[in-house]
RNA sequence: CGGGGUGUAGCACAGUUGGCAGCGCGCCACGUUCGGGACGUGGAGGUCGGAAGUUCGAGUCUUCUCACCCCGACCA
């Protein structure tokens, strides 16, 4: 075990590697024996259950309530929306039987050739169809509305190249499907959700995210509009990490969704949806881990503190123990997620290098020469730094340490993408940074054929136009015609 | 779905002109250790991806097949 972790392949040498190793080797998740999919360990969902609390926790300060739709959708509801269709047919799961038999020719179980559906049902993709085919017994007039509903599930795409949390066949996300009176209201509501995931980001993940409209080639299949979040990972390519969807009435119209309006006036529903997913974990991963390992921000760290007691025997542990629990019940009262681990059966060292691995942002030291000196050693995660520190004072130490660590790994993060971001004038000099990775500034027609063209000569895609920052108009850097403002190019995963 | 590659112990691999199934790591037991991934001794663990063929004899040669990985295309 011991030298087979040390081997952790360095990021500099092979990121792709780097990242897949650290993911078994963390704990998180491994790859499954069923193709694309993954399993996700106990350390790895712990993680997400706490992107999930604090996510469900904020959209319910918004109004949303969870609900569950079903897993299988007819095919005719995935239909009747033609782009929708369209986006999502090429990697749809299906089922067509619903019973096995025993092989007359005695090899095993086959599927019972008498026992095909009727109509197939497809492994959803994600769930505005079968939403919206049950909104459409929910709503029937203005006081009906809003309907603002979200589920935590897990969805289906049969991707051709997985990648573990990055895009795997399976996966589990939240999608909220909204219902609104009026359009202003929907698209009120799809900015309000992409904020929502950009404080989150920035908040808990410590990642620095840009927000912004995804281009027409890029939106949402059957949406009018598609908001991002887009974050940079350590290798400089992009990572679309969260999305809110204006779908306008297009699915209310598809699945004939009315309402009797305040003027008693029959009008289609105005609809938006949003989503993210355990692609928030191969993120999170990606933004801020070494080549030590993971680097966990404190806000999300299912363990923030470890105390590793050093010992030779069970005296010594004892009172190691005894010296240590006033601090590790100190911690625990203001709120902070501490492990003791004092098993015996693993060697301080191998501990230090574990908890290393596994992201946890402080780790304590205390062995016999600290308790004749009264004092204990303070490691924090971020940094690497070791200070020695007086018994005294050390929980509110840490309490206020924890909060450092979640804003340097930030600041580091955030400095790290405005030193990769640069602004180009021309397509030469375009070609030329994109191969350096990170993202470009550069102005753009708004035409499917250049965003195209761009990307069959460079592989780099428009991010999405970033609703802050510089506005400035000028001239596409292909074509020279009229760019309202600059956009972002980067390769992404 | 196109191009390339790999299947041998839990993991990573070696296996020569066809001739006893191997190494390292991990695992188990005991002992010594324990302040940055300990060491010694002993031990367990295999349908060589699967099927057919050639041969006295196949991990090795032939054919078929399955699975996985990488590069494209596709995508949260």
């Amino acid at each position: 075990m011991a030298k087979e972790l040390k081997n952790l392949t360095k990021r500099s040498e092979n990121y792709s590697q780097w990242y897949n190793e650290l993911v078994v080797k963390a704990d998180l998740a491994e790859p499954s024996a069923v193709r694309g999919c993954m399993v996700i360990k106990p350390y790895g969902y712990a993680i997400w259950e706490k992107m999930q609390q604090t996510l469900d926790k904020m959209f319910k300060e918004t109004g949303v309530q969870n609900a569950y739709f079903p897993l299988l959708i007819p095919k005719s509801f995935l239909c009747r929306e033609a782009e929708h269709v369209e986006g999502f047919a090429k990697e749809c799961a299906v089922v067509t039987h619903y019973r096995l038999k025993n092989d007359p020719n005695g090899n095993g179980v086959i599927v019972d050739p008498d026992a095909r559906l009727e109509e197939e049902l497809i492994v959803r993709p994600t769930s505005e169809t079968i939403i919206w085919g049950t909104y459409k017994n929910w709503i029937h007039s203005y006081r009906d509305l809003p309907i603002l509903c979200n589920q935590w599930a897990n969805v289906m795409r049969w991707e051709m190249r997985t990648r573990m949390f990055l895009r795997t066949a399976e996966f589990l996300w939240q999608e909220g499907h909204c219902a609104h009176a009026t359009a202003e209201e929907s698209e009120a509501r799809t900015v309000e959700m992409i904020n929502l995931y950009a404080d989150f980001a920035e908040r808990f993940m410590a990642m620095p995210v840009i927000k912004g409209v995804k281009s027409a080639n890029e939106r949402f299949a059957g949406a009018l509009n598609t908001y991002t979040i887009e974050a940079m990972m350590q290798d400089g390519k992009a990572l679309q990490s969260g999305t809110s969807h204006n779908l306008g009435q297009n699915f209310a119209k598809a699945f004939d969704v009315t309402f009797v309006n305040k003027d008693n006036k029959p009008e289609y529903v105005w609809a938006n949806s949003w989503g993210v997913s355990t692609r928030l974990m191969g993120a999170l991963i990606m933004s801020h881990s070494d080549d030590n390992g993971l680097v966990l921000p404190p806000h999300l760290a299912p363990i923030q503190v470890v105390i590793v007691p050093i010992f030779k025997n069970e005296e010594q542990l004892a009172k190691i123990t005894e010296a240590v629990m006033p601090i590790y019940d100190a911690l625990r009262q203001k709120g902070i997620s501490v492990k003791y681990d004092d098993a015996d059966n693993k060697r301080p060292g191998f501990k230090f290098a574990d908890y290393e691995l596994k992201g946890v942002p402080v780790r304590l030291a205390i062995g016999p020469n600290d308790l004749e000196n009264g004092t204990i050693e303070l490691v924090r995660r971020d940094t690497l730094e070791k200070e020695i520190l007086p018994f005294a004072g050390i929980a509110e130490h840490i309490e206020s340490l924890l909060e450092q660590i979640q804003e340097n790994i930030f600041q580091k993060a955030l400095k790290h993408r405005e030193e990769m971001t640069r602004t180009v004038e021309t397509y030469d000099e375009f070609k030329k940074e994109i191969e350096k990775g990170g993202f470009i500034l550069a102005h753009w027609d708004g035409t499917t054929e250049t965003e195209e063209l761009i990307k069959e000569e460079t592989k780099a895609t428009i991010r999405c136009i970033p609703l802050d920052g510089d506005k400035t108009p000028g001239k596409c850097m292909v074509t020279g015609k009229p760019s309202a403002q600059r956009v972002i190019f980067a390769r992404n995963y």
